[in-house]
DNA sequence: AAATTCTCCTGAAGGC
DNA sequence: TGCCTTCAGGAGAATT
């Protein structure tokens, strides 16, 4: 499932295939994804030619001559390099023919998205409203705590809002507030400025760590190569209900926190 | 305005 | 073996 690291990933392995080629053709087999596929995408995309590559949120962003391909992943999405002419199967969706290569978008469950942006992409109705980017200088212990006191509810449903910060799904939020030592369910205006700072922290690291192994592999997200990725070796919380706390060794509980699975240290965590 | 619930969809896993 | 149920989950939309 992917969130930040494995959008990330994803990037970094479809970028040096593609960027500077040209599109020779658009096949779309399944336009029922999140949102249609637009109609015209052949028309949009022909014999322009790939700019540069770059991520908002868990979005990808292909900058064409003539606007930007938005993708998004969803629950089970992938993209894939392959050679072209290579046959399709189940849940293939749609493919962007490059002169020496394919992109392949594969999504099974299709709540993944492929979209058209022609103006500033950043201004699209979907990216506008969107919170800063975890990995950079303005999420910091100042900001989380003025977002905190202004709300009452969870830490974990705070940090996984995406008009407060993005990128921070499911999987990363149980394990940055391990880390943290944060219990989910505590209320994000009953923590301190300073424990905030730890939080922010440990964001950062996660996010940071689990992108350099390649993301983390559940069920279904590969890499672009195929590979899985690993850090699923290193979750210490998600996933893991009652086996024992790597840190203190009592039994991870799981319980529903905004309508998620969330899992923790009662000990460990407060 | 913010918090909660609903919704899209398929595959895996568990129960019988 | 197979059918049925349940669950997982990103995030916008609808509802409270």
């Amino acid at each position: 499932m992917p969130e930040l690291p494995e959008v990330e990933t994803t990037l970094r392995g479809i970028a040096p295939h593609l960027v500077g080629q040209l599109v020779t053709g658009v096949v779309i087999r399944q336009p029922a994804l999140r949102w249609p596929v637009p109609e015209d995408l052949d028309v949009l995309l022909e014999n322009s030619s790939l700019k540069r590559i770059s991520r908002r949120a868990k979005y990808l962003l292909l900058h064409f001559d003539r606007g930007t391909l938005l993708i998004h992943l969803g629950m089970s999405g992938s993209l894939r390099i392959l050679p072209s002419g290579m046959p399709h199967g189940k849940h293939d969706h749609v493919d962007i023919i490059f002169a020496h290569t394919l992109l392949r978008f594969h999504d099974p469950r299709r709540f993944g998205a492929v979209l058209w942006a022609d103006a500033n992409p950043l201004q699209h109705p979907l990216l506008r409203s969107l919170g800063p980017e975890p990995l950079c200088d303005q999420f910091n212990a100042e900001y989380l705590y003025s977002k905190a006191k202004q709300r009452y509810g969870p830490v974990k449903n705070l940090i996984m809002n995406s008009r407060v910060v993005v990128g921070v799904g499911n999987i990363y939020a149980n394990e940055a507030l391990f880390a943290a030592g944060i219990h989910p369910a505590r209320s994000g205006n009953r923590i301190s400025r300073k424990r905030y700072g730890r939080l922010v922290e440990c964001i950062k690291q996660t996010l940071t760590s689990a992108i350099e192994q390649g993301g983390t592999t559940l069920q279904d997200f590969q890499q672009v190569d195929g590979k899985p990725g690993y850090f699923t070796q290193e979750l210490c919380v998600y996933g893991r209900t009652n086996k024992p706390c790597p840190v203190c060794g009592l039994p991870i509980r799981q319980k529903q926190i905004g309508q998620r699975s969330t899992f923790y240290c009662n000990k460990c965590q407060r």
